[in-house]
DNA sequence: ACTAATTAGTACGAAATCGCACTAGATGGA
DNA sequence: TCCATCTAGTGCGATTTCGTACTAATTAGT
């Protein structure tokens, strides 16, 4: 029992800190003024395709809505993105990448490059592949475990 | 190239939300007042021993020292922890768990082992223990790819 | 022993996070 | 249609996070 028990600490301990350690990493090669979470919606969009809801957004990334209204100003007012009305919901809004947003991705993206490069040379996509079912799964199971 | 980018970016973004969602568990389960940075101090102090001093603390959980400052000063408040002076070094100080923070810790972990059997019945112990390698030396990759 | 460099901790302020309460718009009965 | 309910987003305030700059104590080099 305690033995479980401090394993399964032992795991969300180690993802935080990874998460934490991976956070810093990232944003000392992010463009001055731009963290993790910024720089995340600007490739969501990227990747995904722009003209997409904050509320949509901020349940992708399981964050509160308000910290995604917070974030969203921010990017508007360094004018990364874009706030235009949802034509198909009063209430809503659209966010789009505006062309320096875009800009912005390509190359923060530039710059990550080189650390994930470096860190294919100690993990290959092969070992990085065998562990996201895992970590896929675990996700999941505490995104459902959320509600109960 | 652009695949393998992908693939360390979805990783990285894979364990960012699972530690947020981790840590909105716990926090729903933790008691009122006591948030997961403060829970694993406690909890820290508990399993390895108290009269440790905050610096080591920041340094464990790889945090900046002035949030460590924060989370002391809050838990003082409430009584769970005391400060008193290291006798070793008087610039430092040492970080005592009072009777009513470990039992604040033991309430804690109680709560928390409801959690952790419910994720044992999808997870197998067996299973957590295949995934820690890998995190554990992620981690320890990324805390040396601090400097640099 | 003396001074320079390092280290532990904190004060302070800026920014981020997020819960609560609210407004405006949408939706689903009856 | 009308009203109760729900939903998208924001304003606000409490708390957390953390970088910069500082003080006081220790350590290292000479």
């Amino acid at each position: 029992m305690t033995v479980d028990r401090n394993l399964y600490f032992a795991l969300v301990n180690e993802i935080g800190i990874i998460a934490q350690l991976g956070r810093t990493l990232m944003e000392s090669r992010l463009p001055e003024g731009l963290n993790q979470p910024q720089f995340s919606v600007l490739n969501h969009l990227a990747r995904l395709g722009d003209g997409r809801t904050p509320l949509s957004m901020a349940r992708a990334f399981q964050t509160p809505k308000t910290s995604m209204t917070h974030t969203l100003a921010v990017l508007e007012a360094q004018g990364l993105v874009e706030l235009r009305p949802n034509p198909r919901d009063g209430r809503s809004r659209c966010v789009w990448l505006t062309a320096k947003g875009r800009d912005c991705r390509d190359q923060a993206i530039a710059s990550l490059d080189a650390d994930f490069a470096q860190m294919a040379t100690r993990f290959s996509p092969d070992v990085i592949t065998g562990a996201m079912p895992f970590l896929t799964e675990l996700r999941k199971y505490l995104d459902e475990a959320r509600d109960s």
